[in-house]
DNA sequence: AGTTCATTGTGTTATTGTAACACAATCAAA
DNA sequence: TTTGATTGTGTTACAATAACACAATGAACT
């Protein structure tokens, strides 16, 4: 792996290790008091935010690319991580980052690599907000969680990008088991509902949550209880990892 | 569009109007004589085979590109084409085309943009089989429908795509409806069924299909009957385009 | 012209899954 | 000790799915 000193060495020297032309932009998910967030960086110098992203070195395999990333950003190794879309017009880039700095400092390099047009590959990301490292880098002044409901401005197509990714979340929890990465190891059946409820948009049943759920067969309870807790406290559940993945490999439904 | 008079024209110019180091790549899946077909290309001069793939203008968007390497392909405008995978292993080029032909050939330009590494945007596509007008390009001798499980030897990783579009067709069928680029604007039950029935890998319950089917509320039953055939004559049927689009943007299945 | 037979159209029943709802147990706070 | 929100565990009505039966059709055969 490469490092730069400064921005504008990565600017200037990036091209020679990264493939031309195609970026990778992430989309993390977090849960944290019953909201649905999503760790967003502040851009050094400019205002407004963008999603952690990065490029793909000469030799390395694209869904290494976007691990790196994640573990830049987030310290985290175990997380779910998945490509969701490529967006491909070639007006995404009219307006991006490198072409702004550059007129606002009075660089000219019109070939430089950043100021060609990008693809870039959109992957989503489950994490557990509470072990997460959130880290800024060279190119962001700042990192942080925000409500999916109450983005800030994004640059770019971010906020595009960020919508597909939670279509795709949406889609992906009616048919395969979601929750391992984005909760602690050990959680309670209403804290899994508050997942459920805060992707979906909307209220489930207590009861037929439960059943189906653990019609599922992929959560172990616990003989231990929630500690503290006002009113009865529930019990803790876990994953059962062999199950969850293989749940995640073939799926959910079999309506055929 | 530009056009090229030559492959060597093609090979050595090419890079002055397509984006580097991407490429996309479509499995043409189609259905005849109850067997699901995919649509492959001979490479010229060289044997094997290849999915018909290309490469992406510099202001073209990347659904564009794709559309347009369909239609160049197929002559048919109306089908369903979805984006379902970026391939993004650095080994994936290292036997590429390009490669042998220059070595073959005793072209000697390290630097070319086809001997880059190169990403690859599949799609895969469905269309209706007796539509179509295969044609084949300056990079191939000849194109030919093959059955799925039944393939010839693939350039690359093509094979690997190939299988990723069907598991990816597989599950798509389980939650949104398909059929409707597939099949001819009228068909019969039996046929729907047996459509199903090949991309499922498995037989299903006649009357339960049928049951199944109508409660989607996306088909139109004619009041005609398929003529000239052995045994009783089955009606007609279509899909109603408006629910059918609804359907699919929506998905069947409403598990929570 | 009548018979044969694979196939289609339509229906029934048993089983399973989902939606809607009820009540007792628990535990911190009052 | 009482209160009250919350959890654990049901039950019942309804909908969807799986498994199966029989009459109608029409080309092919006698």
């Amino acid at each position: 792996m490469v490092s730069f000193k400064t921005v504008n060495d990565f600017r200037l020297h990036g091209g020679k290790y990264f493939m031309p032309c195609i970026s990778i932009d992430c989309v993390i998910f977090g849960f944290h008091d019953g909201q649905l967030k999503v760790l967003l960086l502040k851009i050094a110098n400019l205002g407004g935010w963008s999603l952690p992203g990065g490029f793909i070195y000469k030799d390395e395999h694209i869904n290494d690319s976007a691990h790196r990333i994640l573990i830049e950003r987030t310290g985290l190794h175990d997380l779910f991580l998945q490509q969701f879309y490529v967006f491909g017009d070639p007006k995404r880039c009219e307006n991006n980052i490198t072409k702004v700095v550059f007129e606002n400092t009075g660089i000219n390099a019109p070939d430089n690599w950043l100021l060609q047009r990008f693809l870039t590959i959109g992957y989503y990301a489950l994490v557990d907000f509470k072990t997460v490292n959130a880290r800024h880098d060279l190119f962001s002044e700042d990192s942080d969680w925000h409500d999916i409901d109450n983005l800030p401005i994004l640059a770019m197509d971010h906020k595009n990008i960020m919508q597909q990714a939670l279509l795709t979340l949406r889609t992906h929890l009616r048919y395969e088991p979601v929750g391992y990465n984005l909760l602690p190891k050990k959680f309670t059946m209403p804290e899994l509902q508050k997942l459920y409820e805060t992707i979906l948009g909307r209220k489930l049943d207590r009861r037929n949550f439960q059943r189906k759920m653990l019609s599922y067969g992929i959560l172990k309870r616990l003989n231990q209880r929630r500690q503290g807790v006002a009113h009865k406290a529930p019990y803790l559940y876990s994953f059962d990892l062999r199950k969850y993945s293989t749940a995640l490999e073939e799926g959910f439904q079999s309506a055929w």
